[in-house]
This record gives structure tokens, sequence and C-alpha cells, in this order.
DNA sequence: CCCTCGCTTTGCAACGATGCAGAGATGATG
DNA sequence: CATCATCTCTGCATCGTTGCAAAGCGAGGG
């Protein structure tokens, strides 16, 4: 029942300990009766090493951690599957955590008593916490942003450029000749970082079209869920003059509008067009599908992981913002029935 | 830098190793001055616990491991988040690892060579590997089968009641007079056994109904994804005598399908009726919103965890299968714009 | 005044593996 | 035949922590 040891190995093949080591290691030349012994010995004994005291010899765990607000958001389920990947492809596996967009939980994370000593590394996508408090708590461990935070010049940062990203997303609405279009999903306050780019981006499109910004036009959510995207949307219905199009800053904003939008009879994209970001699955089985700004979720995590690795080894360069590539993907939200992709 | 050990506190506090370590735990009276000068050497040199360390001394690593086969897949990430949250509650983290259903990436796991050894336990949702199989590599680890496989009578097991469940979705669709049901999921093959049980449960809805079934009206497919609702969709409406309602053996299938019939111009539910298993959230905000049998995923997830742990410290009963609850939430896919939930 | 008791504090061994340096054995070389 | 290089193999120390048993110490009782 109980695992067996070196020890156990060693004392069944009558060789030392060391012996037995180098057979299961294989960096060491062993000749070959030993090695045929004490492998007939590894095998009856079942013999698995225990990783926990060789992590601990060797001072790597081979384990990073992904943190993400939650994993039920299929952005980051999706990322979190592109990380797992990326990981195992450099013999690392991967820890996953939530902390529900609570900077309590985050704090707690990098605090005295986490368990961060356990991973090599930390891909952190934060929600709640600064980025001036992360800077200040990530002394001892090695840690690479995700995706969704302002670079603050300290600490590795792994995002698709969100300014450029909703620029194009708008301005394919302008380039359907839509002209009164609505934002949801903004975030004007410390730690909506990311929201505030995008309506950066989606302000430069209109001004570069030579349009003024209907302010009433911009919708705040506290969250990038469903829910809240219905409820922005129903907000926008309700006004005197409606939108004629919608830029949703996340893809789950974007299906809670068109839920709306569909509920009170209104056509999409006839009547109103809906473009999202994130790229998620469910966007393409949505009726009717959604068009959206798709990060390359896959070259994002590939990205995060190496750079994470390399942090670890003390091989990395300092600490930058990598840029990942995003594109947009055209569908029926806005092109109607003929986007079928 | 480095990580300062309790050999460093020690020194600076001018303690020995052992006294020390007995103010980080707290588990042993410590006099208060000493503690006091203990305290202070722990915080100026921001002392954090090496957990490797403490876990090979303990025998014990505080980490379970979750295996799943996708986690974009909505149910696995929903399930995942539960997991975690539950784990979380008894003091353990989750380690999170895909297979994609590929039996070799599960058998693996349980291998000579596998990570196995870093975790306390295991929650497995098999896809691809045989329950026979499983039986006999899991003599080491302690494992909890999650979900998605019929039992074997040596392994610890939770999952949903899959025939009662089946058998009232399509109960569900034949009170609202529909006569013509059909099914899309059915995996008539060794390893498709959760998809077999309900196909039982489909037909025995169908045959205390006095009906009989229609062979053709069962379309296999061989993964529960989006696009193979939809192929499968496609496939029932070029019958010559198309059915009047689906039963899909989970969400995606059935978004799928309801992806298919909007395109073919085939009104949900007024032409056709939708139901689907598993509850995720994206069936809220499909258009129409969807009616689904909802396995209960927390409780799911608290029952598996604290069975694994019950298994990891020897106290849990010998192996049984646990049935969780789940419930027919029923939307608009089956009951039309009435339906808001 | 001595002994015992109870409390705090300590040193040593151990968890299971690997790094290192050196011991044997073997063969090659002068 | 002696010397040295080469190749295996081994023992010991160590990673940082905790369990265990015993040492130190002051107080209370006889």
């Amino acid at each position: 029942m109980a695992g067996s040891t070196l020890r156990d190995v060693a004392r069944r093949a009558g060789v030392s300990i060391r012996t037995v080591s180098n057979v299961v290691n294989g960096s060491v030349p062993v000749s070959d009766e030993l090695r045929v012994r004490v492998q007939a010995a590894l095998d009856e004994l079942d013999y698995r090493p225990n990783l926990v005291a060789r992590n601990l010899r060797r001072g790597r765990s081979g384990m990073i951690a992904l943190v993400v607000p939650e994993l039920d958001v299929p952005y980051f389920a999706e990322l979190a599957r592109e990380v797992i990947t990326a990981a195992r492809a450099h013999g690392y596996v991967v820890m996953l955590d939530q902390t529900d967009g609570d900077g309590e939980r985050e704090r707690e994370l990098l605090g005295r008593e986490s368990r961060a000593t356990m991973f090599d590394g930390l891909l952190l996508s934060p929600l709640a916490i600064s980025a001036d408090e992360l800077r200040l708590r990530t002394n001892r461990v090695p840690v690479v942003l995700l995706g969704e935070h302002i670079f603050n010049g300290s600490l590795h940062h792994v995002a698709i450029d969100n300014v450029t990203a909703a620029r194009e997303a708008t301005e394919h609405l302008l380039a359907l000749g839509r002209r009164r279009i609505a934002a949801i999903g903004d975030q004007p306050y410390s730690t909506g970082e990311t929201a505030q780019l995008r309506t950066i981006g989606y302000r430069l499109a209109l001004e570069r079209a030579g349009l003024t910004v209907d302010e009433e036009l911009i919708v705040p959510t506290p969250r990038f869920h469903r829910h809240l995207g219905a409820e922005a949307m129903e907000r926008l219905l309700a006004l005197p003059e409606p939108p004629d199009a919608v830029f949703c800053y996340n893809d789950l904003l974007a299906i809670g509008a068109m839920h709306a939008l569909t509920r009170a009879g209104v056509r999409v994209p006839d009547d109103i067009a809906v473009v999202g970001v994130d790229g998620i699955q469910e966007g393409r089985y949505s009726s009717p599908s959604l068009t959206t700004v798709a990060p390359d979720k896959a070259q994002i995590a590939r990205t995060a992981v190496s750079t994470l690795l390399g942090v670890i080894d003390g091989s990395a360069p300092p600490p930058a913002e990598v840029k990942a590539p995003h594109r947009l993907l055209v569908r029926e939200s806005t092109a109607g029935p003929a986007a079928r992709t």
C-alpha cells in the first residue's frame, strides 16, 4: 500500500540507494547487469519517485500557479486550457486558483501564509488589486501578469493592445455605416484599467471618424458578466434615441446585450449591430453568432509561460509589456446571415 | 532574494530552530519574551515556510489534482470552479490537468512517471479509459471518479442518476404534447457509458408513454461538442419525417442543435422543442434560452472532495456510488417566451 | 534542603531524494 | 610490473521542516 522508496528497492536489489537513483534518472551510466537487476526490483515494488522529496532536494517544484478571477468565465477557462497545455510542453503542471475578483484573496496569494512557496512561479490575472500594490508584494515570487492590467514597469506582462483592439471593433461598426454607437463595460475607477483602455480606443475611433462622443451611450458595468450586459442594453433601449450599434467590452456582455435585444424584439444586426471582445467559443454558436475581437489565447499562454520560466531561471530580460496578437472575427451580429464562419 | 529559512531566523533571534518552528506553528507554547523576539526576526527576514519541505516531513501535500477532459467545455469549467472552492474550504489547493479525452493521457496520469505522488489524491473525470482498466491502475493513489462513468464497484464515484435525468427530460417533452422525440448524443461503444445510460432513460420514457422508439431518431455523436450537435440536427432535419422535439445529451449539443435550427429557419420551440443536460450558464442566455437538466455541481464538488479526503485519511466507507441531485430547469427552448427564469 | 512536577526549550533524527567526492575495479600504457 | 586513466559504484551530507525525547529551570511540597 504505502509507496516504496529508493531504499526499499536498493535493499531488494542488493545495491546502494545511489545506484537505484542512477537507474531511475538515467543520468549516470550503470552497468547492464546492475541495471537489469535494479529494474526488476523497481518493477516488482512498483516504485514511484516521491516528487515532494525530489523537489525539496532540487529546489524546484515543476509547478506553476495560474490565478484567475473566475474559472467559469469562458475566457478564463479557455485561457487556462492553453496555459496548461503550454506548461506541459515545458514539463510543468499548473495549479489553479480563483480570486472571484476579491482583492483580499488576491493579496492573500502573495502574503505570508500563502502556498506560493510551493510553486516555482505565478501567472496572475489580477482584477481587484492595483498595479502599485502588486509591485510591493511580488519580491519573492516570480510573477507574470496576464492579459488584463496596465503596465507598471516592474513586472512582466502579456496582453493584447487593448486600445487598438477597441478602436478596430468600433471602426468595424463605423465601416458598416453605423453612427450612433454605444459602449458597454467602462470601469472608470482604479482597478478598471483594461476597461479604460478600451474606452480610449472607442473614443479614438469615433473622433477619427469626425463624430462626437455622446457620453450617454457609454454604459459602465462593474463586472463583465452576461446579466450586466443585458441590464446595460435595456438602459440603452430606454433612451429617447437608442443606438444603432454597441461595442461590448467582452463577449459575455455582448451575449447578455443580444439576449436583451432579442427579448425586446429588436433585430440584430438589422436594428442594432453588436460586437464583443474575447473570441470565446460561445459566440460562434449564439443566435446570431457574435462578431468579436479575439485575442490569440494560445499565443498569450505560450508567451506567458515561457516568460515566467525565464524569470524563474533568471534568463529573462528585464520586465516588459509583451503585446499579443488579436484579430477581428466578423460574424452575423454585425454582418448578418451572410457571415457564416 | 533567496527565501530565509528557520535556521536564519533562529540565528538572528538567538534561539533554536525548533523554537522558531514552534512560534510559526503555534502548536507548542512559547514564552512571551521569546515569542516577541522570534516574531521580530520572522518579520525582519520576511520568513515564509518552505512548503515543499513541510510536505515532505508531514507526508501530505495539501494538494489534490482534478483531471477533466477539456477545461474549455463549460460544464467542466463550472465544475472545476466548485471543486476549487470546496477544496479550499478544507485547506486544499487544486492542480488541474486535461486529457482531451485521450486514453493515453489518462493512463499516463496513473503511470510510473506521473506526478501523482505530488498529490494527496485525484479527482478524475475519465472519458476514454474504461472502468476496468482504471481499477487496475489505481492501487497507489486515492481516487474519486467524477460525474461521468459507470460504477465498477471498486472506486468511489459521484454522479447524477443519468437514467432518471434522461427520463425526466424526455417526459418533459412528452408532457408538452411532443410525440416524435429525437435523441442526440448516444455513444454505443465501451467508453460511452454515460451516454448509454441517458439512452436508457430516453427509451424508458417513450416506452412508459406507450410510444415505440424510432431508431432513426437516435443520432450518435463521438463527443459532446457544439458543432456535433449542429451536424446531428441537420441530419434529423433531412429526414422525411423530422422530429418535433430533441433531447440532447448535454447543453453544448443542444446549443449546436438550436444553432442549426435557427439557420434552417425552424422555430424553437414552436416547430421543434430542445432540451439539454448540464445546466451550464451559457444556456440561460442563449436565444432561445435552453431548458436543461442541471446537476447540482456545487454538491457534486463538495461530495467528491470530502469523499476524497476521507479516502486519503482512511476514514472513508468502502467505495460506493454516490448519487448527486439534479433538477429540470424549464426555459424558452421548450416552454416558449413564457418561460423567463 | 532535596525531590518532584510542570513548563519551556533544545538537539537529534528523519521524511526521500540528489550532489559530491572518493573508493574499487578494470584496462591501457610506459 | 608499476602507474595512471577510466568507469562504476558507494557513502555521506544536505535540502528545510517537524516528531520525539530529554535537558534545563524555577516552583511547590515534604
